[in-house]
DNA sequence: GTGGGGTGCGGACCATGGTACGGAGTCAAG
DNA sequence: CTTGACTCCGTACCATGGTCCGCACCCCAC
């Protein structure tokens, strides 16, 4: 089953302006540029997929496009190196995270006692 | 002990047209506009300092102008559905960056064995 | 009292990741 | 074989969070 360029935003998620954005950064095959409207399948489907998973691990479009062009290469050691990099960036934000997120329970649970008085906002995030 | 923006700027770990910048954003008190130089405190410290941490939860700076704008306020409503809110992203995004972890680990060990041929980046992050 | 570095201020510029728009071409259904 | 929706393409614009620039002014040490 192929579609077009909606077809293909729909499956991915994305709108079509976005998939164009991606075209632009060579992060999804363009046109053939002979004048026709391209098809997409099953292939564009997960590589489109695969950009919006990377986003969310943290990526970005230009490391992405790294990504993709190690793909189907052997270069193993290199895109090994990527994901360890990332990791170690995930566990920082991570730890981050729910750092901030110990420091949001200390401010709601300020303000849930103490009624009267004001919020100590601005200390909340005091180590 | 009070020091002009360069100062305070370094106890906030930011740069000079950081706290300037958060200044134009009413986050930080302007100078008075009477043609003197301004001299910050602790309070402006403190200020700074809780800016980045917010930051580093996730608030965008608008938010974080509302928070401060409820400093010192008695909207505890208010405050804790802001902190509440912000916990439940805060959950949201550390389960995903989880999830991204894991798949990054898949393809770090994928591309670890199987030294010949090519890495299965493109299907790493398939569910 | 005069440098020269820091400050105040407005405005321009940057990177990232889109989003919108206008015009020309394509293509399928009626 | 026309109509109308969709595609292609370039370009402009947007929001966020800064960063840099230049000019005028201030103010402290010499």
């Amino acid at each position: 089953m192929t579609t077009t360029i909606a077809g293909l935003a729909r499956a991915g998620g994305v709108g079509v302006e976005t998939v164009r954005y991606y075209q632009r950064r060579d992060l999804m095959p363009k046109p053939d540029g002979d004048g026709g409207v391209r098809r997409y399948g099953e292939p564009e489907v997960r590589r489109l997929r695969f950009i919006r998973a990377a986003q969310g691990a943290g990526f970005t479009l230009e490391q992405i496009g790294e990504l993709l062009a190690l793909d189907s290469g052997h270069d193993h050691d290199r895109a090994r190196a990527l994901a360890q990099a990332r990791i170690a960036d995930l566990d920082v934000k991570i730890a981050e995270l729910q750092a901030a997120r110990a420091s949001l329970t200390t401010l709601a649970e300020r303000c849930g006692q103490n009624h009267a008085g004001p919020c100590p906002i601005l200390t909340a995030f005091e180590t």
